[in-house]
DNA sequence: AAGCTGATTTCAGCTAAACG
DNA sequence: CGTTTAGCTGAAATCAGCTT
């Protein structure tokens, strides 16, 4: 457990999104107005430990996109009209949208990208899900029991004043008490990730579809996805993966782990999710994060 | 009721550590 | 090794409690 602060940042995946912004600018003779953003953020990539081989990755991974990224502008081009506006989306429009970038061509239709840059392999998280959206799509309420083991820790701290932010810091300041949370935490992570099991393979086959459509955000004509990693850049359009005609979807037994599952779409393994907490097991709260296989 | 403030949650994202 | 698990970041959203 060494460097664990160094392990991810944020900044890197802004810095990347800026890159392809100020690319597709200079594509079509837009002004970049985020220069400012890029120096800053290139400023807060270089100062963690080994900055300057995460701002290589990024500027290595962005080089690989280029020719993908101009190709499908000028596709959308023909379609659409001439690009007149670039538009950081980053983070602002969360909930609506996991783009991170769009084009704005001049007949106000936009070509929308949701980019991933990842070091090594795989595919990136392709959604995150919180207690909310557990409850809206399989109707999974955790809240009773996650309550439950916060007060489990409390008990076992004798520390019923201190605030929830109190208690994580000193946990986490003590090997000896995270390793107690850590256990506590991990039967309610697969209490819940049971619960999320048998709730979705009880769906019917509508909500299972609006689920998976909602995890893939596919009901977004405009958006393309993009994940560069050391081996390959992968390309798609999330309307394409729209579930249609699909017979059977389904949790299958033989593909679980306590605190994970695959989802068969038509028996072909297609998702797989992780059901754990955003902060540490056991010390915050409970969230699902969904991979493509 | 409405506004402020600080705490907590949500969620996209990256990648180290653990596992087999 | 490749695959799975999970810790951490950051910023917006939401919530709870207090005040006006």
């Amino acid at each position: 457990m060494k460097n664990r602060k160094a392990k991810s940042n944020r900044a890197q995946a802004d810095y990347f999104e800026l890159l392809v912004c100020q690319y597709i600018c200079h594509l079509y003779g837009i002004t970049f107005s985020y220069s400012q953003d890029l120096a800053e953020l290139s400023n807060k990539v270089l100062v963690l430990p080994s900055g300057r081989e995460r701002l290589k990755l990024q500027n290595d991974n962005f080089i690989k996109i280029q020719p993908k990224i101009k190709e499908i502008l000028n596709y959308e081009i023909g379609q659409k009209g001439r690009v007149i506006n670039v538009i950081w989306v980053g983070r602002n429009l969360l909930i609506e949208t996991t783009s991170d970038v769009d084009a704005e061509h001049i007949t106000k239709q936009k070509t929308r990208f949701s980019i991933k840059s990842i070091a090594s392999t795989g595919t990136g998280t392709l959604k995150n899900l919180g207690a909310r959206q557990i409850q809206k799509f399989l109707g999974v309420n955790f809240s009773a029991q996650y309550k439950k083991m916060w007060e489990d820790l409390r008990d076992y701290l004798n520390e019923h004043d201190l605030s929830q932010g109190k208690i994580k810091k000193k946990v986490q300041n003590s090997s000896c008490l995270l390793k107690w949370a850590t256990k506590n935490g991990q039967k309610y992570q697969i209490m819940l990730n049971d619960l999320c099991v048998s709730a979705f393979n009880n769906l019917p086959l509508k909500k299972k579809v609006d689920f998976l459509n909602f995890i893939t955000d596919c009901n977004d004509e405009d958006l393309y996805v993009i994940i560069v990693n050391s081996c390959d850049v992968i390309i798609y359009k999330p309307i394409e993966k729209n579930l249609k005609l699909i017979k059977n979807i389904e949790v299958k037994k033989d593909k679980m782990t306590d605190v994970g599952y695959t989802i068969f779409v038509d028996n072909k393994p297609t998702y797989r999710v992780q059901t754990n907490n955003t902060n540490g097991i056991g010390i915050s709260a409970f969230c699902q994060r969904i991979f493509w296989v």
